[in-house]
DNA sequence: CGTACGATCTGCT
DNA sequence: GCAGATCGTACGA
């Protein structure tokens, strides 16, 4: 029996008193997790993206729209904000900071760590490439991820996230800007992409 | 109520 | 490189 103090699951506070951007770096190679119908799935996070709340143009809450599909995020960090991309892809992300403040971080990537099996059967493919889950869409559909997990806690057993001590290197992490959001004007061009593919513990 | 469009992926050319 | 898929959301009439 492991005792608290090596339990991976990160704790609520984790989430708190903390933008989109700081917890988007702090994300990669962290472990996401999903347990779908008995079946645990799971990846190494490693690409991911902050939408910063209602300053941010590129963000459903930009300009505080508070509407029922954005008030996911404008609860207290520490849940999923999942909705519909294109009609088609269930996009996942993680709420952060406190109650009113709707920053959340689009989770882009993952390399497979558990339940290889179910995340090639659920992705209709035969064999792994290192592009089999990186994409919004693609990780969302290898967890199982779909709608029903909107706005659900992340310390809860349906999807949480772990830490199990690995970090990338912060010379490694490539910076970028956001994927498809030519909308969003001047704010198109924030640095808020962060990959990382190295990763030691 | 009508309509435009999107934090994307895939397959075909 | 590009079109098509596909539907909930947002917003204006």
């Amino acid at each position: 029996m492991k005792n608290i103090t090596s339990m991976p699951l990160l704790p609520l506070e984790f989430y708190l008193q903390k933008d989109a951007v700081a917890l988007s770096e702090q994300l990669l190679g962290k472990v996401l997790c999903t347990k779908i119908n008995g079946t645990l799935t799971s990846g190494i996070i490693c690409e991911t993206e902050a939408y910063a709340g209602i300053e941010d143009k590129a963000s459903h809450a930009y300009g505080d729209r508070r509407t029922a599909r954005t008030e996911t995020m404008y609860q207290e960090g520490g849940i999923s904000y999942v909705y519909l991309c294109y009609g088609i892809h269930h996009l996942f992300n993680v709420v952060c900071n406190l109650k009113d403040i709707p920053h959340a971080v689009l989770i882009r990537g993952i390399l497979p760590l558990q339940g290889v099996r179910t995340i090639l059967e659920r992705r209709g493919k035969r064999i792994l490439n290192t592009q089999s889950c990186i994409g919004p869409g693609k990780m969302s559909q290898a967890l199982g991820i779909s709608i029903e997990l909107n706005g659900v806690s992340l310390t809860g057993n349906k999807v949480w996230i772990e830490d199990l001590g690995l970090t990338p290197e912060p010379e490694q992490i490539i910076v970028s800007k956001r994927i498809g959001i030519d909308y969003a004007e001047e704010d198109a061009n924030l640095p808020y992409r962060f990959e990382a593919f190295n990763f030691s513990s």
